[in-house]
DNA sequence: AAGCCTTTGAAGTCT
DNA sequence: AGACTTCAAAGGCTT
C-alpha cells in the first residue's frame, strides 16, 4: 500500500485523527494568532503539509508570523465589544443558544482571510465567554486569519456541550477560517484553504443568524473601517453562503433551541427541523474531487445533470492514480479535522433526518418486489451453498461499494474500465443494444470479466448477474484496496489515464467514446432482479429506492 | 415545489 | 464485527 503523503503513513482513522488533532491544538496553544498571511501561502502550507506529510506542528508554528502587538489590543478590544453585544443579547432575551450561530464572520468582506467551512456552531457558552484567557489558537492551516477575528475563540464556542472539548485544553473554537467562499450579495469571495475550491462557492452560507451572530457582526461592523457594511441577512432572506450551515427560514426562539410550539404536529415539527440551518458534513475525498472537477466535465462535456457528470466523475476517480486520489483524501482528512475543531460536539447523527426526505430503509425497498415474486427468468439464479464463499472482511467494504455501485450505474459497468470491458467482452458492450447483458449477465461473463479491475463481490455471495463471487483476497485483485488515506475507504486500482471526457468508451455515459448524453435507459429484461442483500446494499444510496429495472424503465 | 438521480466516502445505527 | 443507513454536492429531471 503506497504511502501517499511521503512519510508518516498517516491513519486517517477517526479517532487517530481526533488524536492529531488534540496535538495539534496544544501545538497551536503556543501559537498566537498570526496577522493577514497569504492565503496562497496557507494553501500552499497545506499542500505542502499533505506533501510533505505532517510536518511536525512545531515547524507549522515556527513558519507563523508572529503576533502583532496592534493586532492583539486589536483583538482584545474587538473581543470586549463582541463579547458585550452578545450580552446585551442575552440579555434581551433575543439572544438563545443554538447550534447555528456563529458564523457572522461571512458577512464581513473586510475579514476576507477569514473564513471557514464550518464556523462554530455554538453560541457563547458561558464557560466560554469567560475564558479571555484562553490561549487564541488557530487551526494549523490557518495562518492566516484575520487579526480581527482570531481573537475571539469563545465567540465561536459551540453552545452544546462538547464532550471531548475543554476550553482548558486550548482547543480552538476559533472559526479555523477554513475560507469557503462566500458567495453572493456581493460578499468576498473566500477562498477555501484547502485550495481546492478556489472561485467557487463552496458552501452557501444559510440565511437565519441567529441574534450571537448577528450581535457578533454588529460588533464586528463597528470595528471595521472602511466603506463596506456586513451583510446581515435575515433568516427570512435569502441564503447567505456558509459552509457548513445549509440554508433555512426557521426562526430561533428565545430561550433555546427552535422548539416548536407544543401545538406543532410532528410531520411540520421535522418540516421545522429540516429547514433547520445544520453544520453539514465534512466533504469526502470523493467529494472534495468532485467539487474539484465538475466544472471542468460541464465545460467538457456540456453535460449539467448532476447524475451524469457524477457517473463521469465516478469513472474518472477510479482512474486516478493512488498518489492523485491521495491529494483528496489528505484534504479530506484535513476537512475532518478542521470539522472537528470547529465542532467538537457534531455528529453526523446530528443530521439525520435533515434530508428533506428519507431514502427508505432496507426492509422498506424490499417489501417492492419480492423476488419469489418475480417471473422466474427474472429472479436471480441461485448458487449452491458450497460455492458460495462466505463473507470475508475485506469484502465487506468493496462489496458494499461495489454492490452499490454496479446495481446504481445505469449498466452495471461502473468499474469496468473500457480496457477491461474490451479484454474482456469487446463485442458485448452494452454499447450494442444488440447484446447488452452480455458482459454482465451473462454466465461467461464473470470470467470474462474477471480482471484485477473487475470483480463481483457481494459479500462473497453472488452478484446481482447470477456470478459467484469470489473473495477478493483470495481471487481477483479487488477493484479497490483500501486507500491509505483513507478510514474505511478503497481506491481503485491501477490508473487508467484520464481524459477529456474519458471515461471508458464501454461505459453508458461514454459509450461514443465523448461526453454523450446519459445512456438511454435500460430495457426492464436486462438487468437481473436483485437480491435482498444487494438490494439492500445497493439502496442504501437510494439507487435501488425502487428496482433498479423497474426505476430504469419507468423513464422508458 | 419537492424529491429523484448519481457518484464515493465517512460515520452513524442496527443486528 | 459486520451489515446497513444516512448524508455530503450538484443541477437537470420527474412527479
Amino acid at each position: 500500500m503506497p504511502q501517499l503523503t511521503g512519510g508518516s503513513g498517516d491513519d486517517l482513522g477517526a479517532s487517530d485523527e481526533l488524536i492529531a488533532f488534540k496535538d495539534e491544538g496544544e501545538q497551536e496553544e503556543k501559537r498566537n494568532v498570526s496577522s493577514g498571511t497569504d492565503l496562497d501561502d496557507v494553501k500552499s502550507s497545506l499542500v505542502n503539509e499533505s506533501e510533505t506529510n505532517n510536518s511536525s506542528s512545531d515547524s507549522e508554528a515556527d513558519r507563523r508570523p508572529k503576533p502583532d502587538p496592534d493586532l492583539e489590543s486589536s483583538r482584545a478590544r474587538h473581543s470586549q465589544l463582541f463579547e458585550e453585544a452578545l450580552r446585551r443579547r442575552q440579555d434581551a432575551g433575543l439572544f438563545q443558544p443554538s447550534p447555528y450561530v456563529g458564523y457572522p464572520f461571512f458577512m464581513i468582506p473586510d475579514l476576507g482571510n477569514f473564513c471557514s467551512p464550518y464556523l462554530a456552531n455554538g453560541a457563547l457558552t458561558p464557560s466560554a465567554r469567560t475564558s479571555n484567557n484562553v490561549p487564541v489558537v488557530q487551526h494549523p492551516h490557518m495562518t492566516h486569519l484575520h487579526p480581527l477575528l482570531s481573537y475571539s475563540p469563545e465567540a465561536f464556542s459551540p453552545q452544546r456541550a462538547s464532550p471531548g472539548f475543554s476550553p482548558d485544553t486550548g482547543l480552538s473554537r476559533t472559526p479555523h477560517a477554513a475560507c469557503y467562499p462566500v458567495s453572493p450579495g456581493g460578499v468576498a469571495q473566500i477562498t477555501h484553504p484547502l485550495g481546492w475550491l478556489q472561485g467557487q462557492s463552496m458552501y452557501p452560507l444559510a440565511g437565519g443568524f441567529s441574534p450571537a451572530a448577528l450581535a457578533m457582526n454588529a460588533s464586528m461592523s463597528s470595528l471595521v473601517s472602511g466603506s463596506f457594511s456586513p451583510r446581515l441577512v435575515p433568516t427570512t432572506q435569502s441564503s447567505i453562503p456558509h459552509p457548513a450551515i445549509v440554508p433555512t427560514g426557521v426562526k430561533q426562539e428565545p430561550g433555546g433551541s427552535n422548539q416548536p410550539g407544543k401545538s406543532m404536529v410532528d410531520g411540520q415539527q421535522e418540516k421545522e427541523d429540516a429547514k433547520k440551518p445544520h453544520i453539514k458534513k465534512p466533504l469526502n475525498a470523493f467529494m472534495l474531487y468532485m467539487r474539484e472537477e465538475r466544472p471542468k466535465v460541464v465545460a467538457q462535456c456540456k453535460v449539467k445533470e448532476s447524475a451524469t457528470i457524477n457517473q463521469i466523475l465516478g469513472q474518472r476517480w477510479h482512474s486516478l492514480t493512488k498518489e492523485e486520489q491521495a491529494k483528496y483524501y489528505e484534504l479530506a482528512r484535513k476537512e475532518r479535522l478542521l470539522h472537528s475543531k470547529l465542532y467538537p460536539g457534531w455528529s453526523a447523527r446530528d443530521n439525520y433526518g435533515k434530508k428533506k426526505k428519507r431514502k427508505r430503509t432496507k426492509s422498506e425497498t424490499q417489501l417492492e418486489v419480492p423476488e419469489e415474486d418475480l417471473p422466474p427468468q427474472l429472479k436471480r439464479p441461485r448458487v449452491p451453498p458450497e460455492e458460495t464463499p462466505h463473507t470475508h472482511s475485506l469484502l465487506t467494504q468493496t462489496a458494499h461499494t461495489h454492490a452499490r455501485s454496479h446495481l446504481t450505474q445505469p449498466h452495471s459497468i461502473s468499474h469496468l474500465t473500457h480496457t477491461h470491458l474490451s479484454q474482456a467482452s469487446p463485442a458485448s458492450s452494452l454499447d450494442s443494444p444488440a447484446t447488452p447483458t452480455t458482459a454482465l449477465a451473462s454466465p461467461a461473463a464473470p470470467a470474462a470479466t474477471h480482471t484485477e479491475h473487475t470483480h463481483y463481490s457481494y459479500g462473497g455471495h453472488t452478484s446481482p448477474y447470477g456470478e459467484q463471487l469470489q473473495p477478493l483476497s483470495l481471487t481477483t485483485k479487488p477493484h479497490r484496496t483500501p486507500h491509505p488515506l483513507s478510514r474505511n475507504t478503497v481506491t481503485p486500482g491501477p490508473s487508467t489515464p484520464s481524459s477529456s471526457c474519458d471515461t471508458p468508451t464501454s461505459s453508458p455515459l461514454m459509450a461514443s467514446s465523448r461526453c454523450s448524453p446519459p445512456p438511454p435507459p435500460l430495457q426492464p429484461f436486462l438487468v437481473p432482479p436483485l437480491s435482498s442483500a444487494h438490494q439492500s446494499a445497493a439502496s442504501s444510496h437510494g439507487a435501488l429506492t425502487q428496482p433498479f429495472s423497474l426505476r430504469r424503465t419507468n423513464q422508458l
